[in-house]
DNA sequence: CTCAATTTAACGAACGTTCGTCAGTTATAT
DNA sequence: ATATAACTGACGAACGTTCGTTAAATTGAG
């Protein structure tokens, strides 16, 4: 299917250099064709972006509850830093991380609403299911005793920093420095002892 | 003087919309002026740029410098965490942090290498004093011990991820909820117990 | 199985707009 | 009178989009 040549070509630009400088043309001749014939695929920039992004969201998503719900062990210290890793797979794996990262923290104006509205409802989701193992482990004493909510923010901000550390991108060493560091006192923070 | 007005002007187009979704023209008339006339103040498109990423670079290097001077207690819970004041003080009193955060991570290609030198420049510099901040605290038996960069990184991916609340930004509730929750992890991560 | 009818996917050409930039001119103020 | 800063006008280039056309693929009835 060509549609999703184009997509991919366009997922490409879209992250590198945002909505407003990814042409079409460019788009169209990284997938061998003339601009105008994306709009046999799509209505126009817009429906194009949005399918990329429901795209993107759709594998974030599925890619994070499959992760949760293959896990039911109870040692949360494996199971979190495992979620980490995963994350950093996600994003080497494929542009679509990328994209989601950057589309949900800097939208184009005009399209702010409609992103708005998918990055609530992922997180929502993300956010509950991981409360809910959190308070798992609370209960079963594998933490320290809390509100469910801290360890969860706490854990999100682990998840958003070395998200963060992944656009900067360049440097491996010290992406592995950082995660080493933030997961270090953020176990110690949660754990008992 | 006039330049600072353009300036002004277009550190908020080019927070909001990038820089290739930022136009000359809604610059000069947010300053009551035509476009042609920003060339009387500046060469380009690219040094109107330049210019305002330089301001914003020396605002938030400065305002962090002079935090950490200003401080020479022996606290570093009092410290550490009016460092994220200080961030959050920061974010909300003037668009600068924003637009750093936003070239910083995702830079206009064309201008990628010279956004990359300054951001490298800052980070450094902050990253230096913090790690050895955290050196005479765990000499002082302050904090639990250890490499100083391991507490310098995990406060760093606070800082990274509180910073990310802020850009989201809507939510007040969830920002000081997520500061409460990643600095209680945090602190007990890097204290004695 | 055939062949006409329809759909699909690509094209070139052109649309109106906006972009950043440059040149020349006028107004303001020292 | 000189310099600075604003203006008008215009430039080529690129933008997203629409149009009409063509060639290939798919469909459906005899």
């Amino acid at each position: 299917m060509k549609s999703n040549e184009i997509k991919e070509a366009a997922l490409k630009y879209f992250t590198i250099h945002g909505y407003e400088g990814a042409s079409l043309s460019l788009i169209a001749e990284a997938v061998g064709m003339k601009k105008q014939s994306i709009y046999a695929h799509f209505k126009g920039k817009d429906d194009l972006f949005l399918q990329v992004l429901r795209d993107a969201k759709e594998t974030e998503l599925s890619s994070k509850l499959q992760y949760f719900s293959k896990i039911d062990s109870q040692n949360p210290e494996k199971d979190l830093y495992g979620f980490l890793q995963l994350v950093i797979d996600l994003f080497q794996k494929n542009e679509q991380l990328k994209f989601w990262l950057r589309v949900s923290f800097f939208p184009p104006a005009h399209l702010a609403k409609a992103i708005d509205k998918e990055v609530i409802d992922i997180e929502e989701k993300v956010q509950a299911i991981l409360e809910s193992k959190f308070q798992g482990w609370i209960d079963a004493k594998a933490i320290v005793g809390d509100v469910a909510k801290t360890p969860t923010f706490a854990f999100l901000g682990v998840v958003d920093s070395i998200m963060l550390e992944l656009v900067y991108g360049n440097d491996e060493k010290r992406l592995k420095d950082k995660l080493e560091a933030s997961w270090t006192v953020f176990w110690r923070g949660i754990s008992h002892r």
